[in-house]
Order: structure tokens, then C-alpha cells, then sequence
DNA sequence: TTAGTTATACTCACTTCTAGCATAAGAGCA
DNA sequence: TGCTCTTATGCTAGAAGTGAGTATAACTAA
């Protein structure tokens, strides 16, 4: 008898709203899968989830109409840009899954909505992007908890492996993803970050592994290795079902990195809006403040928008020039996106 | 009964060897698969293919160790640097698969190996990866394909549409991705050039799809339409099997933008090079010749790489420095990769 | 010795950022 | 009306980075 493979497709859904980057869960449909008693996320309730479903091998003509179905069902939204982001495979990615089950192979993508388009239907929710990741929110400034709670945390991590090998390769890790010891925080490495924490047993959904792996281990042979589960005070972030903050956080660094070179940012605005709001939208994702009169010169220059000549009086203040994007600027330049001008150092 | 899913894992394995980028590739083992008589690429010769095999669900830990399987049992390689590219899983993808057979989802990863690991056994070739996308090779001038061939076939496509906002939309496509009428060309956009001369019918793959899927089609119905296969003299490129160069292209483009801001060129070098033979790795994959000074200004000065005190004298003229990548320019710079200062315009 | 080849240092004009200063134009309120 | 608050937008000096060379150095082969 063969293992049967099942594909998942799971969908990463992204709009910004009042400045806040947000994505969309859905409540865990079949948490007795795998959320154990002993490791209760928020006492017991069924953990956040990011819509997901199995692809129909039969009828899903392609892998993105599959998705969409799942999304469409599950919270009411019709996606419009959508792109691939990658696919997770390996066993025991899910030490939940019992041994013997099908091969979960499990394929992610990304895709942006805009404001307009964000009521949702039954239990799906909007969340801000950064309660799964406080540690990327660097809107207000440096996250405390970088030197308060994640440096020890990881130090001790460092120093708990005994060849120095493994010692001095933890200790370049860390201080590339989280910008410890005088390196520069590069806002795109967002998985890097979460797989550390993830390994050094940050993150609930370690300790959940752990627990899980042990029991199905406890029940074959009868050892029982690996580090314990850290208390639940002390986790980071909010935890979601399976492997989804994993795949969130793929979503966000590659979301990061991509506005810097396609003009992806615009599938997120109305038709129209200020440079204000572009910037806010930017801001949101890329975690950082920007330098305001070098972001308008930016895209002005760029020939990223043009004004539609209209003005928006809502602002508060001086009234603003309404912007649309520029299309034409596929066309002119190789790699049309915003760079994040002044992204403020201190 | 359902349809069952099978997961194929496809290799992009790249070296550069005299300064030509090099793709491993074996001969399709099984093309009565696929290749019908009526379009023969090579009179009747197997097409090339890139090492691929299914993943075995219950065996295979993690993809990437299936991947290294068939790349081990096809060529005898063993992989170093991996990562993903993309995975394909659209039916119909290949017309020449029975409709009724398994859901085929296919992986693709992309390899780097260095110049000393070549030697390959069985049915296993190192091919110039340029043979198969003659045009992205502008190392020498900007191919005069281009102009020759390319923009007519694509001017007389465009113009096959009679609706006219398909025709701007397939205009607005063609310059922007091979850099028509005045716009600039990307040397990223790999993919999006081999998609429109597919679509465009000017590669053999296109042709045999076109001729599997009317011969499908005539088994269940008797209609007829779509485009006719062009004739074999004037289509482009080396043709490979299945979907092969659609990978091909994906992998190069990807490779292309990551040379920027990682450095993964040093996958390919061995330790210690001389900023000459970095220079030719780095213009043999991005398809463009550099300025010589600038470019060294630009890797000593970014720190990339540092002197390891020795010479090497077999340069034909001064000997030349050796230089050994610098690890820590990780910990000092976000993204440390290596742009292409001063790509030759003219 | 000379020509050919490759390596490397240095320059100069130019463009692009960075970090501000300064002004404009609305709203709300005394 | 005049003040203050808010946001929008224009402008610039200095720093940093780029593009395209010129000049010189150090080797090999004829």
C-alpha cells in the first residue's frame, strides 16, 4: 500500500486598514486534530487559522482557483492579485498529524485586497499582522522586547549547545536576524527571526510540537528527549493552528521585500489616494517610519503615481493632492517599486 | 474512486564553467510519455530534461532530500546549496499526459554547484544554459534575434487579436518584457519572455502542446481550433521536455535578482578567486558584461570579499590578487549582494 | 626589447540619498 | 479676525554612490 499525498492549499490575505497591516484568519476548523490539553493556546479556545483547504485533484483546474474557492468559502472574500509563495513538505512538519496519515504537502500563497473589499462573513476575522509578530513592529519605535525578552532568551539558546561549532553558528544567527551586537535589523528576514524563536523555543507552537512529538513518541518506543515546554507566559506573540504562523511569516518577509521592486503596494490603495496614505500602506508593511518629504519626492520622481488633479479635503489639514499609479512606469524602468527612503535609523 | 496526486521533484542544477553558465540535464527517461511523432524535436532524439523524479511519500523525510535522491541517482551529483523555486500544478500543464492519470503537481529547486564537482556520469550533460534562451545572452552584444525574429513573430501576435484591449494589454507585455520601443530591458523577467514566445507560438514546446491537445481533443470531440504549430525552423531555442524550460526560465530569473542582494555567487567559485573570475560568474548568470573597475571598487569596497595574501599567476598577465568571500559582511549589511555596477548600456 | 595581457589605483562629473528648513493651505476656536 | 494645530508640499546643502574613463603596474611570449 502506498501513502496517499494530499495537497493544502492556504492562502495568506492581506489589506491594510487604518494603517495597520492586517491578515485574515478563520478559527480552526478541526482543532481536535491536534491542539493537546496540555498546551492550550488562550484557555482552550480553537486557535487562529489562516484560510485553508485541500485542493480537489479532480476538479481544480489550476492551484490558485482552488485556493480561491477554499477563501471564498471560508470568509466570503474574492481574491484578485494572488501570487505563489512557497510550498512546505517536510514530515513531522505537523508532529500532530499521526504517523501513517497521508503526506500533507502544504502549498502557500499571498494575495492582497483592498480596503473596500474587507467584510467577511462567519467566523473569519481581520487581524492586525504584527499581534502574531510584535517583534517586527518597529512603527513606534525599536520593540522593547527585543532587549527585554528575545536577546536573553536567545543567549541562553546560544550558550545551551555544548560544540562550540554549533555555539558560534546560533550566536551569527541571532545577531544577523534580530540586528543584536551592532548589526543592522534587515526587516525583510521576518522567517529567519520566527525559526529562531521557533527553535529556541519562543513560540507556543514549539512548545506544542513538543509535547505532541513526545506523546507520539511515549507511545511507540519510551524515550523522551528535547527540550521541555516553556511556560506559557513567557511565549511570543500570538500563536496560530499548525504551521500557519510559519507561512505568515514567509507572506510578510517576502511581502517586504518585493514592494522594493514591483509596484505590488498599489493592489492594497483605492484608485485613487494621497501620498500620505501610499506611505502609510508602505509603512505598515515594512514595519519602519518613513521620511516623508523624501518618500513623495520618491515616487513623484519615480514616475511611480501621477495627480489625477483632484484634491482630498479630509486630511485634517492642508488639503491633498489625489494620486492614482502610473502605469507606464512598467515600461520605463527595469524594477518599478518603492524603496524605502529614509527608512529612519534612529 | 478520487484521483490520486503524485509530487514530482524537478532540479535546476547551475555551474559556470568558462565563463558559460551550465545546467545539468539528462535525457528524458521516459518520452513516449509525451513526444508524439508529428513535432520531433531533433529528429526523433529524446529531448533533454532536468534531473527530476517523484517524491516517495512515506520514504522521503523532506523534499529536499528526494530532490538530492534523484539528482544523486540521475548524475551522481551531490548537492550543496538548494532552494526552492516554484511549484507547478495547473492541469493541463502538459497536454500530453492522459486526462484520467494522477494529479501531477511538480517542484521545482534550484542548485549551485562549484566547478570542481562537474564530472557527471550515465546520461547526464552539462549544457550552456543559453543554448535553450538564446536571447537572454547579451554578453557579447545584445542578440540581433531579437529584432530578427523575436519582435516581428510578437508584432504579428499582438496584431492576431482582434479585440483591442487584448491587443494593448499583449503590446503593453511584449515591451515591457523584451524592452520594445524605447522601454528598457530587465534581465530579471526570464520567465515572462519565454511565457509570451510561448504563447506566441515560437518554441517547440508550444507546438507539441498545440498537436497533444487537439489529438485529445479529437479523441472525445471532433472540433479543431487554436493556432497551428509553426514551422521547426523558426522556433527558439533548445527545446526540452515536458515543461522543463518553463523551470529553466524560472531558475534563471530568480538567480538573476538574488545575486543582488545575497551573496550566492560564491556557491560557484571555489574559496579563493580572483575578482576577475568572480566578475565572469557574475556576468556569465546575469547575461551582461560589467566595468571592470567599477565592479571591484564595488565588492572591495561592500565588503564582500577580502585578499587572502596569495597571487594567482596563471591570469596570462599580472597576477592577479586571490580573495576569499568575507563571511561577516552577513552581520554588517541588510542585503549584501552583489548589483551590477556599470552593466554596459551601449 | 617590445607587444600583448591582465591587474589595480585614481579621478571627475554626475546622480541619488539624507536630513532638514521653510512655506502653504486647510480646520477649529477664542 | 487672528491664533494655533494639522497636514501638504517645495527646496537645498552635504554625503554617498555611480558611470566611464585615464594612468600605471606586473607579468608572459616573441
Amino acid at each position: 500500500m502506498t501513502t496517499p499525498v494530499v495537497i493544502v492549499l492556504n492562502g495568506v490575505i492581506v489589506a491594510v486598514t487604518d494603517d495597520r497591516p492586517r491578515i485574515l484568519t478563520v478559527k480552526h476548523p478541526d482543532d481536535s486534530l491536534r491542539v493537546p490539553k496540555e498546551a492550550d493556546f488562550e484557555e482552550g479556545a480553537p486557535p487562529d487559522a489562516l484560510p485553508f483547504g485541500p485542493l480537489d485533484p479532480a476538479a481544480d483546474r489550476t492551484l490558485e482557483l482552488g485556493l480561491s474557492g477554499w477563501v471564498r468559502e471560508q470568509t466570503g472574500i474574492e481574491l484578485g492579485y494572488v501570487e505563489q509563495l512557497y510550498s512546505f513538505g517536510d514530515r513531522n512538519r505537523e508532529p500532530g498529524v499521526r504517523q501513517g496519515g497521508p503526506r500533507v504537502i502544504s502549498i502557500a500563497y499571498l494575495a492582497l485586497v483592498r480596503e473596500e473589499q474587507l467584510s467577511v462573513r462567519g467566523e473569519a476575522n481581520w487581524r492586525d499582522w504584527y499581534e502574531y509578530f510584535p517583534w517586527e513592529d518597529w512603527l513606534w519605535r525599536r520593540p522593547s522586547m527585543i532587549d527585554e525578552q528575545i536577546a536573553p532568551a536567545l543567549t541562553r539558546w546560544v550558550q545551551a549547545a555544548t560544540d562550540t561549532t554549533i555555539r558560534s553558528r546560533r550566536q551569527e544567527r541571532i545577531e544577523i536576524a534580530f540586528g543584536l551586537e551592532g548589526a543592522p535589523w534587515d526587516q525583510e528576514r521576518v522567517l529567519e527571526r520566527y525559526e529562531l524563536l521557533y527553535e529556541a523555543g519562543q513560540v507556543a507552537e514549539q512548545a506544542l510540537d513538543t509535547i505532541v512529538a513526545r506523546r507520539d513518541r511515549q507511545e511507540s518506543q519510551k524515550s523522551s528527549k528535547g527540550s521541555s515546554p516553556q511556560p506559557k507566559t513567557s511565549l511570543l506573540g500570538r500563536p496560530m493552528a499548525l504551521d500557519h504562523r510559519r507561512i505568515l511569516a514567509t507572506a510578510l518577509g517576502r511581502l517586504r521585500g518585493k514592494i522594493k521592486y514591483r509596484p505590488v503596494v498599489f493592489e492594497l490603495l483605492s484608485p485613487t489616494f494621497t501620498l500620505l496614505q501610499l506611505q502609510r500602506v508602505v509603512e505598515a508593511l515594512a514595519g519602519v517610519r518613513l521620511h516623508k518629504q523624501n518618500f513623495r519626492r520618491l515616487v513623484e520622481k519615480g514616475g511611480l503615481v501621477e495627480g489625477t488633479g483632484q484634491l482630498d479635503s479630509k486630511t485634517g489639514g492642508r488639503p491633498a493632492k489625489l494620486f492614482c499609479f502610473r502605469r507606464e512606469v512598467l515600461r520605463e524602468r527595469p524594477a518599478p517599486g518603492i524603496g524605502l527612503p529614509g527608512a529612519l535609523t534612529k
